[in-house]
DNA sequence: AGATTTAATATGTATGTACATAATAATCGA
DNA sequence: TCGATTATTATGTACATACATATTAAATCT
């Protein structure tokens, strides 16, 4: 006799759900009706079909019941690694160059991302280059919240990147980030050895602490970059 | 007197972490000790870890505890809708074309994404445009195994896409994707209309049902499109 | 001392129970 | 018939308990 887990339950009805024994669009069995036609405990199935949901590959509210979406929502989980952990995941060494660091005050898309209205106070601006075999890997455009994060002005970037800096020692609470492509600009592409107007892979990453903006930045990616996800 | 919830749990949790009252590469008290600590019982604060941890944001090994890791991997989640529902999200009407079915042997690029040896059997080739408030949004070029979906073969495909209809006919087991950037060539520069070179954001996936190759299909969005994610 | 076995321990999970919550269905009154 | 109220019901969550599992630390043996 087999033991029942969650990840069981939950791998039959995964199959149920691709095989269409439950089709899109239709309702699946109660909680209770489940445990019992597979022998465990409500407390089992509602673990596995949970999960599910979250994934959206099952629709739950109360009452109403279980249904298999028609228009399952996809959800992707991307792991974002620091750019170092990126690079020696690819078994390729990591280095790390400080191009220029100044207080300035930020341009006016820099202040919308960081929800500011206008620029009160400097910021920190840095431009780093993140080499991979000591070849151009990514080249990043970084603007830091002073008023956040004051003891950034004293670090010494050259030693240890923004990035992990920022990770180690602020305490941040929301982020959103956005993928897209741009041409390369002519100082880009000088630092990643692209042609200019080359297509990059541009991500976009504003932190926050609660209603602070910590920082805004944009990593440029070398010409055939490519970042992966599972589903 | 407040009730304490898994939720209320994992957002003190969160706190201690993000004050760093709990601080990066420390060791965190045990469950039972929290449980007693906040007032719940131990379930409920494996409920709220183990969600943490899911999300990077703690490091859990039996006998060894629960730790605050150094270098915390982020895990965003990406949804990914159907064109559709993107292009509606944004409040634009969404429309579709069909620009050309044929069946084909793929080349080699895509019988590597597809995991194939060689082309042993014809494939169906999709070349679409979807539309924003009428004016080109993404272009679509699918590959599609008929082995897998043969019914695809018989589908009228400019009533509904090749995306609408494998999410809601085909069984899938696995996908993966892959976000880059390109720059349009000739024939997708027409169809987008925009200049030939321009940086387009594209998005790879391929999908599986168990170890059969379903379909391989290329996103070419136009220039200046986002794909945004929360953390 | 070094290797191997054994004990201790923190997290992982299953169960039964109880109640909360949200949404639907049924009922009743005007 | 319509609208408001009241039951009903499926999922959501909390708890206590028990045991499983992985890992570390201690103990034991050679």
């Amino acid at each position: 006799m087999t033991i029942i887990t969650w990840q069981s339950v939950q791998a039959e009805a995964l199959r149920r759900i691709r095989s269409r024994e439950w089709p899109p669009g239709g309702q699946i069995p109660h909680e209770a009706d489940l445990a019992e036609e597979l022998g465990c405990s409500r407390g089992t199935v509602n673990r596995a079909l949970r999960d599910l949901a979250e994934a959206g590959l099952l629709e739950r509210r109360r009452k109403a019941g279980t249904r298999v979406p028609l228009n399952p929502v996809r959800k992707a989980t991307l792991e974002i690694p620091i750019i170092r952990q990126d690079v020696e995941g690819r078994g390729q060494s990591y280095n790390y160059r400080l191009l220029s660091t100044r207080e300035a005050t930020p341009p006016p898309e820099i202040c919308e991302k960081l929800s500011l209205k206008k620029p009160d106070a400097p910021m920190v601006h840095v431009l780093a280059l993140h080499l991979a075999d000591d070849a151009p890997f990514c080249l990043e455009d970084r603007w830091i919240n002073l008023q956040v994060v004051p003891e950034i002005a004293q670090t010494d970037l050259t030693e240890i990147s923004a990035n992990e800096w920022l990770v180690q020692n602020a305490a941040f609470s929301a982020g959103s980030f956005a993928f897209g492509a741009m041409a390369a600009p002519e100082a880009t592409a000088k630092w990643l050895d692209c042609p200019i107007g080359a297509p990059l892979f541009t991500l976009d990453r504003t932190t926050w602490a609660a209603a602070l903006p910590i920082t805004s930045v944009r990593l440029c990616y070398i010409p055939g970059y490519q970042m992966r996800a599972e589903i």
